[in-house]
DNA sequence: AATTTCATGTAATTCGTTACATGATTCC
DNA sequence: GGAATCATGTAACGAATTACATGAAATT
């Protein structure tokens, strides 16, 4: 019972905490702004999962000063919370690729290890992937002739997967490049 | 009490019916043919959503032609039923233009009045464009310096949203041009 | 005969929202 | 001093999923 919010949220809290300290208010502004072309946040999730937080002990107020009275909780990540974070950044699997839950990831990716960040990309490289099939197989087994807009729809629809196919397979090359070259500064070649 | 399941799931299985009858298990694979790049749904949502729409007498089952064992469940859609989907067809609000529903709005456009297409182009661009301000001044507004990752991440997102923002423009252009053209057949200038 | 795929359904759970309620602080 | 917006929180609800359970029909 009671194991929280979901873990999108989670992560998407302890990742800003981990940055800076932050007030609920705060938090959100910075969660729609970094993730606000993909999804959007409501009070009504956050406060409760900075209560859950909270009380799981992953994450702490700030102290408030003493004197200072606050209207502002300022909450900081605690040592568990750490942990805590390094075990969500180091999940790869389809827990990290959905649509919902991959651009959180993603926009953590600076503390996230290099082959995790790899493998998370072919995750999602090929769910999307899978759905290309999907659609395009489904499509051909429909021997009806499709109206214009339904036809128009298929084919932004295959049109914006397959772009994001392209932008995952440049990055899935960045990302081998970067690690196939621990140290390279001297031209030892001409 | 007992409303029924989301109005997302049940216009589209009104509007899948409207076609032709059908039964559940290949219902879901006409739906996530049309639908899978945007969404999924899954029978423990489509089962229970046919319960509902049959209780309501917006859909029947289709007469087990008497002496066959049927296992299968054929549904098609009542007078009210078709009343229902007119009306949810109409709808031009923002049930319309958010990201969950309006690629199942806009794959029944062939049954929509003309006027209500425009309206839902418009208002999905308006809330499209809303997104891109929003994210755009929370760009400028944080002046920290951002890591390549959240950049990458800002940069595809802006460009994806861009791209439908212009794909909008180019369907509400052909519905206008289509609206102003009531009948052109015979060629009356040079 | 066994396995796969077709077909239907339910219970519990997940993950989040909307609407509401409340008050402090800052701007004009 | 009134309005806007900052700030925190809760209760009720929404919309779908996952996991489970069951069995018929077709394929090998």
């Amino acid at each position: 019972m009671a194991s929280g919010q979901g873990r999108v949220l989670e992560l998407a809290v302890l990742g800003s905490l981990h940055e800076t300290p932050l007030h609920g208010y705060e938090l959100r502004k910075r969660l729609n702004a970094l993730l606000g072309m993909f999804r959007a946040f409501s009070y009504g999730s956050l406060y409760p999962c900075l209560k859950s937080l909270l009380e799981q002990g992953l994450i702490a107020e700030e102290h408030p000063t003493a004197v200072t009275g606050r209207s502002k909780i300022v909450y900081k990540l605690t040592a568990e919370g750490k942990e805590r974070l390094q075990e969500l950044l180091t999940q790869a699997g389809p827990s990290a690729w959905e649509d919902e839950s991959f651009g959180v990831h993603f926009a953590f990716f600076r503390h996230t290890e290099a082959e995790v960040r790899l493998r998370i990309l072919e995750g999602r490289r090929s769910r999307l992937e899978e759905r290309l099939d999907g659609v395009r197989t489904a499509l051909a087994r429909t021997r009806e002739r499709l109206d214009s807009y339904t036809l128009e729809l298929q084919r932004h629809g295959l049109e914006s997967v397959e772009r994001e196919v392209r932008w995952l397979n440049e990055l899935i090359a960045t990302e081998r490049r970067a690690s196939q070259e621990p140290a390279k500064d001297m031209s030892s070649d001409e």
